[in-house]
DNA sequence: ACAATATACTTGCGTAGTCAAGCATCAGTC
DNA sequence: GACTGATGCTTGACTACGCAAGTATATTGT
């Protein structure tokens, strides 16, 4: 049981650490009137084939329910960020494609957010965050 | 701004992770009638000194608004895991207090939040997650 | 071909949290 | 000792989700 401390600790380390940042981020992102779920939204589709998903694997991809992701693109949708479109194959899918406009606020979005990301990431060299990222995708 | 990408990737990656280990945690800790977020305070409060801490210092120590501790701690001081008490020297403050049958639920909460911890930190090696709690704490 | 089951959503309802406003109390200043 | 501003907390209104149930479509077994 002792042992299993620093595993405890590391993971509530970790749980405060990474709410605060998306804190940050979200406050960060607002100038583009976005927040941080929206731009990983964006990004998502940006780096998609046809920048085009479907709303499960957009799911997925961002860590959400299907019924968050929902919810979340109605917004998009009135802003016009994304279209929906008709799968051809299957008529149940509707995929989420990222409008011009959408790349366009991407764009500015991406800008703030590498800043931000470079500001955070800064206490440690660039070897150590590729250590910290190999770390961390083992788990 | 491509120097940029790896940090992005770094960041979005961990709050995938993150999210989804929150989730999980919640899952395994719902066995005792608690959430990740209740078991934080349960922990902190554990480890102060008389197991007491007033609102806004169990606020900045597991990351949430002072409304949010609030909200939090009602249905924590209905179930008597916590007690509400007074401090003499400052009658703004309400001390939060860890009750005997809360110190019970935490330990068996314990049990299972470091198991679950264990497994979660297994793929790595106690000296990796020596390295990754280190570069965390940069950060 | 047709039932049974599975998948891709959407929607109603509930919970967890935020922010802004308000109240009570404390601390410093005149 | 009354005024001013900061601090600790609570509450109302809101947002951001999740889960369970419902709908539409696809797939599979017979």
């Amino acid at each position: 049981m002792d042992a299993q401390k620093p595993a405890v600790d590391l993971v509530l380390q970790s749980a405060l650490l990474w709410s605060g940042m998306i804190k940050k981020a979200d406050l960060q992102l607002s100038v583009h009137g976005i927040s941080f779920s929206e731009f990983c939204i964006l990004h998502r589709l940006s780096q998609a084939p046809q920048q085009r998903l479907s709303r499960i694997e957009l799911a997925s991809a961002v860590g959400l329910s299907a019924s968050g992701v929902t919810r979340l693109l109605l917004p998009l949708e009135k802003m016009l960020l994304v279209e929906k479109q008709q799968n051809a194959r299957d008529a149940r899918v509707s995929l989420v494609k990222l409008s011009d406009s959408g790349q366009q606020i991407y764009q500015d979005a991406q800008q703030t957010f590498g800043f931000f990301a470079s500001q955070f990431t800064s206490p440690l060299t660039s070897r150590q965050q590729e250590i910290l990222a190999e770390l961390l995708a083992r788990l």
